[in-house]
DNA sequence: TGTATATAATACTTATAGGTATCATTTATG
DNA sequence: CATAAATGATACCTATAAGTATTATATACA
């Protein structure tokens, strides 16, 4: 149902970073604004540039953007990145494989569901998470 | 997304076990028709036995039965006594508490969801599992 | 009343996600 | 070309879920 706290942290960097489409952020400039663990941090920014949407810029000034602009990128795609497995189709019981034909009452329940969140996630881009205001200070404070 | 092991387990173990309302079960008897692995099985049965809606009789011919009828005991009762945290309404992003009044884009959307899960989980009891047909030999099979 | 058969309780081990530490590499710039 | 400032790679540590092992307790019944 929820998600990991490396997914979590993931989806909070995006929507800082795509508060400044073009702005190449350093680990440090991030981790004032998002206070998440800093060396995790930075390992976790290295794991988003093995992406479509994030490239990194080595040496001095060097530094992380987005490659492409906000409303290209949804929460889908970067879900894909750091928890690849969360959306796979698994069965309500956890099993491997399904050795019936007729499906039990739960199959088409949970299909449905993962259905649902499969379509917010891919129908919600980073764009659409600033729209309604500034949540900086918000997203400052993650306690 | 998905349940943890733990709680799949249950799942698997409380239909079983709702197929025969009234019968005592021994771990031994649970274990030849799911194959969880034995001595996690033991301990999650008395783990069960904490809530109520499974009951232990205890030395020799014990085992375990439910307390009430299969059709009064919803996938909801099981998830809360497995997982009580899977449902708790966290933030989409995960921060501990909402600093703002205006929530953001995913705030209900994800309640949304949150709350299709929670009817999901508690309109379905035992009895509903066991409607379409017998699932005994998928349920042995888990691979 | 002793023994076999069942669950209860507790402690230990292993696998994995989350987090930390260190060193290597790249590159702007004096 | 040396140095500083940035990311990259790798190895290690820690917390939690999953799984294993051992001992204690309850009870039917010969
Ligand atoms: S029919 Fe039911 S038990 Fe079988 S794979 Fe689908 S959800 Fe799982
Ligand atoms: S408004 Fe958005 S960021 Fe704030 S608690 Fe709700 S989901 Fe989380």
């Amino acid at each position: 149902m929820n998600f990991s706290k490396t997914t979590d942290y993931a989806f909070r960097i995006m929507r800082l970073m795509s508060q400044d489409e073009l702005k190449l952020f350093t680990v440090e400039e991030i981790y004032q604004q998002i206070r998440i663990p800093y060396r995790y941090l930075r390992k976790l920014m290295t794991h988003l540039t093995r992406s479509d949407f994030m490239e990194s810029v080595q040496g001095k000034k060097g530094g992380f953007r987005l490659s492409r602009p906000s409303s290209q990128i949804t929460l889908l795609d970067i879900l894909k990145v750091v928890d690849p497995e969360y959306l796979t189709g698994r069965c309500f019981f956890g099993f491997e494989n399904c050795a019936l034909d007729t499906v039990c009452i739960m199959h088409d329940q949970w299909t449905g569901v993962r259905a649902n969140v499969h379509a917010i996630l891919a129908n919600t881009s980073l764009a659409d998470l600033h729209v309604s205001g500034d949540l900086n200070e918000h997203f400052k404070q993650p306690k």
